[in-house]
RNA sequence: GCCCCCGUAGCUCAGUGGAUUGAGAGCGCUUCCCUGCGGAGGAAGAGGCCACAGGUUCGAAUCCUGUCGGGGGUACCA
């Protein structure tokens, strides 16, 4: 990769000006920050390292700049590197370097842009685990976009990433759910029951209702209710996470893992946590409960662990989910996903962290803020009490997945969205994504149009047109973006960078013709025809990360 | 009250743990470009005191403090 390379370079710059008395022999370097300078004439990459040196040897910024440019050793990589006020060192790549680079790509393949940044670090990334008690709907999309697609980027970086969901199978949100589906059902054989207070409000569970009665007629009312409603329960929880996986699938997001809450108390993991605890002296017996005492390690409130009525809180399950995580199953580093509505929780899970004697920075809680939900302008409210809700597969069947996905990846996490069904549906054409596809679509006709040509002897050093470089330049930064996008889990950089790898194809597109028939171009035919298939392929390889399709017709 | 996130073009948002310089994109708006590979394309333009006020620095949209505005949290729900 280019960054690391120069970063060796500049290394060896300075310790070749040091060897030569040139610089200071004690010298600390900072770290070093390469960067793309906003305008194009100030070459590919500078770094302000003599900015950074200049004051802690008292010497003139531009003067350690010309020293170590001076010393700087030859690399074919490299056609220049220019000292510029008020003390950069800019580098611009050479250019026969460049042309050369697609035959690198073309060699790579689909590993094109991989780093080694994770060195296979075993890595879990959960998202979406939302309670399984109703369709998925538009707000939790953007967790699974984001996690779906943040355990792509990981992989590309060099983790060995695992997905996975956490089924809250158990506790007082599924009991009311249970209990929804007991009434919902009774309701549907014609038996007046009245709906629990905490219960599910939304259309689906009256649907749910329906369908059991008709599959399973009065069965379940020939039992004792508790009986019914655990059985009901049971039936309703396979069916809901069912229709959770299938919408999520419908967005091209698959788990490796569906973990179940309940599986934490089927074995002796709960107890062997409640040890752990009780001897880090973090428990306390107090108002019939148990509770996790966080503020003794800095926290601003306890958290109850065991509720007076003798079942065992979420935080007692996420502890001892976590604890199996690290130690029973060993990942080194956990990401879970979380809408901002959880921000409360995140002291108490570190502090968890410590309690288990565990290194907090093993864990990782990605925040995204919520999404707002409108209609036609107006907002609507998630209600479980009226089960008002924009599903999914609602938003999937009017616009699509490919754009839904682009459309909710195309904000950092910590921005606030509003997302209007409507506007969506009048803008889904403009959506971005097609732009990206419609690149891709266009040099695969390309492709078609070459038949059987055989360009594999093209040579790429006559790709000198300035589109043609920019175009391979514009390819080369894919490393660098999922370095960007896997160090700062910021997924959404994927977007502007396929936006402005398309732009950069349209732009060689209408400058330089591909196809020709004239003898005379054959040599460069084939030069492009290499070109516009590395293009094809790292297009194609942005889209899948994305989670998006590379169609070859649109 | 306290804690967290955000406030950049008409709208929706990018701008890496500061750096050479006139702050960017998509959509919308104005004008233009089809004798050749897909016009879901390309070119040009209008449109911003980067919420406000201080501070740090050679240099701040970016860091610090405060104010105002929006969102979220502060349950024996998850």
């Amino acid at each position: 990769m280019i960054l690391r390379e120069l970063n060796r370079l500049l290394k060896e710059a300075v310790e070749a000006a040091q060897r030569a008395g040139a610089l200071p022999a004690e010298l600390e370097l900072p770290e070093i920050i390469l960067e793309r300078p906003k305008q194009a004439n100030l070459g590919d990459y500078a770094t302000p390292l003599a900015l950074q040196l200049a004051g802690k040897i008292g010497r003139r910024p531009l003067e350690v700049a010309e020293t170590i440019a001076a010393h700087f050793p030859a690399a074919p990589m490299l056609a220049k590197v220019q000292p510029a006020r008020p003390g950069f060192i800019n580098f611009t790549l050479s250019q026969e370097w460049i042309a050369r680079q697609v035959d690198t790509i073309l060699a790579a393949g689909e590993t094109f842009g991989n780093i080694d940044l994770g060195k296979g670090k075993k890595t879990q990334v959960e998202f979406v685990s939302v309670n399984p008690t109703g369709p998925l709907h538009i707000g939790s999309a953007r967790n699974a976009v984001i996690g779906d697609t943040l355990a792509n980027v990981l992989q590309a970086a060099g983790y060995d990433v695992y997905r996975e969901y956490y089924i809250n199978d158990r506790g007082t949100q599924f009991d009311n759910f249970a209990a929804t589906a007991y009434v919902r059902y009774a309701q549907a054989l014609g038996i007046d029951e009245p709906m629990p207070e905490a219960g599910y409000f939304g259309q689906y569970m009256i649907e749910l209702g329906r369908q059991l009665a008709e599959e399973y007629g009065d069965t379940f009312l020939h039992m004792p209710r508790e009986e019914a409603t655990r059985q009901l329960g049971e039936i309703a929880l396979e069916r809901t996470v069912a229709g959770i996986r299938q919408d999520l699938e419908l967005i091209g997001v698959y788990y490796d893992c569906w973990f179940s809450e309940r599986s934490l108390y089927q074995d002796d993991t709960f107890q062997k946590v409640m040890e752990i605890l009780r001897a880090a002296g973090m428990v306390e017996e107090r108002e019939g409960a148990v509770w996790f005492t966080a503020t003794k390690l800095g926290g601003d409130k306890d958290e109850v662990l065991i509720r007076s009525d003798g079942t065992p809180g979420y935080f007692a399950s996420d502890i001892a989910y976590h604890y199996n995580k690290f130690v029973v199953r060993g990942f080194e580093w956990v990401i879970d996903v979380w809408g901002a509505d959880h921000q409360g929780h995140v002291p108490r899970m570190k502090i968890m962290m410590q309690a288990l004697g565990l290194d907090p920075d093993r864990l990782t809680l990605l925040l995204y803020q919520l999404v707002t939900l409108k209609r036609g302008g107006e907002v609507v409210r998630l209600s479980k009490r009226t089960g008002d809700l924009i599903t999914l597969r609602e938003v999937v069947e009017e616009v699509g997945p490919d754009a839904v996905r682009f459309f909710l990846l195309s904000r950092a996490a910590e921005s606030q969205m509003d997302f209007d069904l409507e506007l969506a549906k009048e803008q889904s054409n403009e959506n971005p994504v097609y732009y990206v596809q419609y690149a891709h679509a266009r040099i695969a006709s390309i492709l078609r149009k070459a038949g059987d040509m055989d360009y594999s002897a093209g040579d790429t050093s006559l790709l000198q047109h300035p589109s043609e470089i920019a175009l391979i330049r514009e390819m080369l930064r894919l490393p660098e973006i999922i370095e960007l996008a896997a160090a700062r889990l910021a997924p959404h950089h994927l977007t502007y960078y396929a936006m402005d790898l398309a732009s950069a194809f349209h732009a060689f597109y209408r400058d330089c013709r591909v196809l020709s028939s004239l003898p005379e171009d054959e040599a460069i035919t084939k030069a492009r025809l290499k070109l516009v298939a590395a293009t094809k392929l790292v297009l194609a390889r942005v889209l899948r990360m994305m989670g998006m399709s590379a169609p070859e017709t649109m």
